[in-house]
RNA sequence: GCGGGAGUGCCGGAGCGGUCAAACGGGAUGGACUCAAAAUCCAUUAGCUUAGUGCUUACAGAGGUUCGAAUCCUCUCUCCCGCACCA
């Protein structure tokens, strides 16, 4: 056991904090923070959620500038990144980190602005020659030197507006901007296009600046179309894409349509029938157009058909949801004018302009025309390179691991204010730092309440100084608790190196989907920054190899279990009703554990039914010698059970389970040896009650300290199997029979004969038929001379299969 | 918008190329037991058909691959979850 409010355990935290310090894993800087006023702290970004605290979920996040200590996380973005793939972890949550840590390929392109380089990130340097502005973040911290005196008032005014937005409406916002005044140099074209300053930049990713390609990203697009900034295209897709309708064309036509390229359907329509595209690579597009413009219904009454001649041989085609390529600003009219001129309303065609952002081959782009995409960014980046002016970068998503809080519970941050000295980590022998008793609660901080606290002296030079106040994130705390769990009492060490290397990593880690992109991404990040700095042995990288997601409960209405709508299943009470063994049993069968399930009143019931009868059964089960039959079924039982089990299918463990008990119901006799093994197998689901019934049928010791049975492979035979399913058809064969008698000839059967194959024999025990069917049934091999069988049936007799006769 | 997951019979939920009208549980219906009920047991639970059979529809929808698809591929629709203007 270990408490991380506990100075014996946040020692270790500031211990880790002044080595991490050391090697330049921690850093303070004044950052645009999230604050917020309920909790009176800043958050990470991690613990923002949809712009609200993710505690005061109706709290909204305010932006500040603060002063705030950082852990180089992104110092790990690449091996955070890349490790994710050796993890065996849920797809999911693997892929909420990779898109949490967000590489991107591209190149940093400087873009010079009065004399001086302003660089931009870019993942599409292949689309530099369509750039036709440069936005900056309304955010940036030089905005200022780039707007001009003119435009000053327009962009305060501007700047006004967004401050006084709520967040909330953020995001539904349109893009919007002023421009700056200022003009950039593009590096290939030596074009001066305007700098806009817009609320869609993202400020503190790549250098909060970038080049916009309207024609070719679909936010410049609307921001151009918006502002009525030119576009230029210069990509072009390898393949052009006619959109037709299958109302349009005679149907025997339709199915030429493949001679032309590859056809999809994309849509259907009830008015319009099915919208097939044709990709037509644009060598062959003579060719569609040629054919379109024969087959094509002309007629206007026909209220839907495509015109032939409103296609031209430009590559602007129209599709109903799809792509457009966009010259000028005239392409815009001229599409539209198809759209309109099609007759076809625009809300059914879900008719959409849209930027065209798939690669494709370039063209207007000076030497770099009729190459792919691909090709161009590597020619495109070397040229930037030879010039100086350009280079190929990556990019992370993921930020610093802001971890300063302004709150009580929390590690104090060791760290210390000199005015000569500046800032001084704490010697490491003054660890621990421990929280002082004396505060108040209630406006800010608490720790800035302690006077005496918050003085001291500098380890530097022995001046008058003061404490740092702020308190580390509580995700420290859970950072590297696994580890001290492998030593949890060491007062020298956070922990025994070779205790924690013989131990980890952890096999199995079992947790909420909630922690994907925030525990897990700081217990990795330590680990890692842990094993580098020596704590850890070289090799252990990953805290965690299996990470197992387990599933929410919900009430008997469905919905998730809250005291306000009263639908919480409280265990003691279930416990008194049921048992706390039939609820675990119930849990453990609705459904797989991964996935969320619903409490079920009913549900309960049937597991409740279950457990009395095994409780009734297996008391009384004479001990002796199991039947082969048996023998077969709790062997193959043990192997699925413990495989279920180990991939943790306990849903289908429970299944076989109840299975095994059906048959051994129907055992006259067992070993002691399998009686034994059902009760193992039952212990992990019922672990009291296969306690109380291993006592009954005088097992040593415990159930739960027994040994998990083994099965003997040799001894499951399918054969038996395949009997035991003869014999059911057998009986719902009858059961066909009497029910077709009873309905057709009102007749009541009395008497069943069977007539089976002579090896088969002993699958159809006729006391065991009499029983399930309520009737008497005998049995006889089919050459037995003294069979009554007065229809002559048994001739019908087949392997697996008897024949029948009823009267 | 992007990314991930999922859509199965009255319900929950297995199955993930043939052995599937589809495990298991719940519910419903009928029957046995009972004076009666509960519990228990048996049967039925897509439709038509039949002395144990055969057929037709069926695993969100539309296409496709295959000798063969609930299972694989493509597109569409719907739902859930995550990210949210990341250039």
């Amino acid at each position: 056991m270990l408490k991380t409010s506990d100075p014996d355990y946040y020692k270790w935290n500031q211990y880790f904090f002044l080595k991490f310090f050391e090697k330049g894993l921690v850093y303070r800087k004044k950052a645009s923070v999230n604050w917020c006023n309920k909790c009176d702290t800043v958050l990470a970004n991690e613990q923002v959620h949809n712009g609200m605290c993710w505690r005061h979920t109706d709290t909204e996040v305010e932006i500040k500038q603060l002063e705030q200590w950082f852990i180089k996380t992104t110092n790990y973005a690449d091996e955070l990144l890349s490790d994710v793939d050796k993890l065996d972890w849920p797809e999911r949550i693997k892929t909420m980190q990779k898109n949490w840590i967000g590489k991107s390929f591209g190149a940093e392109i400087d873009f010079v602005i009065n004399g001086k380089k302003w660089p931009v990130f870019t993942t599409r340097p292949d689309t530099i020659f369509g750039v036709t502005f440069v936005v900056v973040s309304s955010q940036h911290p030089k905005l200022m030197e780039l707007v001009t005196k003119e435009q000053k008032k327009e962009v305060d005014k501007f700047l006004q507006k967004i401050k006084s937005t709520k967040q909330e409406d953020m995001d539904k916002l349109d893009k919007e901007g002023v421009f700056t005044g200022s003009y950039a140099v593009n590096p290939m074209t030596n074009e001066k296009v305007p700098i806009w300053v817009g609320n869609f930049v993202v400020a503190d990713y790549g250098s909060g600046m970038v080049m916009a390609v309207p024609a070719h990203d679909q936010r410049d697009f609307e921001f151009a179309k918006k502002y009525k900034i030119p576009m230029r295209v210069v990509i072009k897709p390898e393949k052009a894409e006619y959109t037709i309708i299958e109302k349009s064309l005679p149907k025997d036509k339709i199915s030429k349509l493949k001679d032309f390229g590859e056809v999809v359907i994309i849509k259907e329509d009830k008015n319009w029938g099915k919208f097939y595209m044709v990709s037509v690579n644009l060598n062959n597009e003579n060719k569609i157009i040629d054919f379109l413009e024969k087959n094509l219904l002309k007629s206007s009454d026909d209220g839907g058909a495509w015109y032939a001649d409103s296609f031209n041989t430009s590559n602007v085609v129209v599709f109903p949801n799809k792509t457009f390529i966009l010259k000028n600003d005239n392409d815009i009219q001229d599409s539209i004018k198809h759209g309109l001129k099609l007759g076809i309303p625009k809300n059914q065609l879900e008719f959409e302009l849209k930027a065209f952002t798939d690669y494709g081959l370039l063209v207007n782009s000076q030497g770099f025309d009729g190459l792919g995409s691909d090709e161009a960014k590597e020619h495109i980046v070397k040229a930037l390179e030879f010039k100086k002016l350009g280079r190929k970068t990556v990019q992370y998503k993921l930020r610093d691991w802001l971890i300063s809080r302004q709150r009580y519970w929390g590690t104090p941050i060791p760290m210390i204010y000199c005015d000569k000295c500046g800032i001084v980590p704490v010697a490491e022998k003054d660890l621990p730092i421990k929280l002082p008793e004396n505060v108040r609660f209630g406006q800010g901080n608490p720790l800035l309440g302690n006077k005496e606290w918050l003085s001291v002296k500098c380890p530097k030079c022995n001046g008058k100084a003061r404490r740092e106040t702020d308190t580390m994130d509580t995700f420290f705390d859970s950072s590297w608790y696994f580890l001290r769990y492998c030593d949890n009492k060491n007062s020298k060490l956070p922990f025994d190196k070779k205790k924690v290397d013989y131990w980890m990593s952890v096999n199995q880690y079992i947790g909420g989907a909630e922690h994907a992109v925030m525990h897990l991404i700081y217990a990795r990040f330590f680990t890692k920054a842990l094993s580098d700095l020596g704590f850890l042995r070289r090799d252990l990288r990953e805290p965690f190899t299996r990470l197992f997601n387990q599933g929410m409960l919900h009430g008997n209405d469905g919905a998730v279990m809250s005291k306000s709508r009263g639908n919480v299943v409280i265990p003691e009470e279930v416990s008194k009703d049921y048992g706390i063994d039939t609820a675990r049993l119930f849990l453990m069968s609705i459904a797989s554990p991964d996935k969320d399930t619903q409490w079920s009143a009913e549900g309960v019931d049937g597991s409740l039914r279950f457990v009395r009868r095994v409780m009734d059964v297996i008391p009384r089960i004479k001990i002796a010698k199991s039947s082969k039959v048996f023998e077969s079924k709790i062997n193959k039982a043990i192997k699925d059970v413990s495989e279920d089990i180990e991939i943790m299918r306990y849903n289908l463990a429970v299944i076989k389970l109840r299975k095994l008990f059906e048959a051994l119901e129907n055992e006259k006799e067992v070993s002691k040896k399998d009686l034994e093994s059902f009760v193992k197998l039952l212990s992990p689901f019922c672990p009291h009650l296969a306690e109380e019934l291993w006592e009954k049928i005088k097992g040593k010791g415990f159930v739960s300290l027994a040994e998990w049975p083994e099965y003997d492979e040799k001894k499951i035979d399918l054969r038996l199997e395949k009997a035991e399913q003869d014999f059911e058809k057998t009986i719902s064969d009858i059961n066909n029979i009497l029910k077709i008698i009873s309905e057709r000839q009102g007749k009541d059967v009395k008497d069943i004969y069977l007539y089976v194959i002579p090896t088969e024999l002993d699958n159809y025990n006729s006391e065991l038929l009499s029983k399930r069917l309520g009737k008497s049934v005998k049995v006889f091999k089919v050459n037995d001379p003294k069979k009554y069988d007065p229809e002559s049936k048994a001739g019908k007799a087949k392997p697996g299969k008897p024949a029948i006769y009823v009267e």
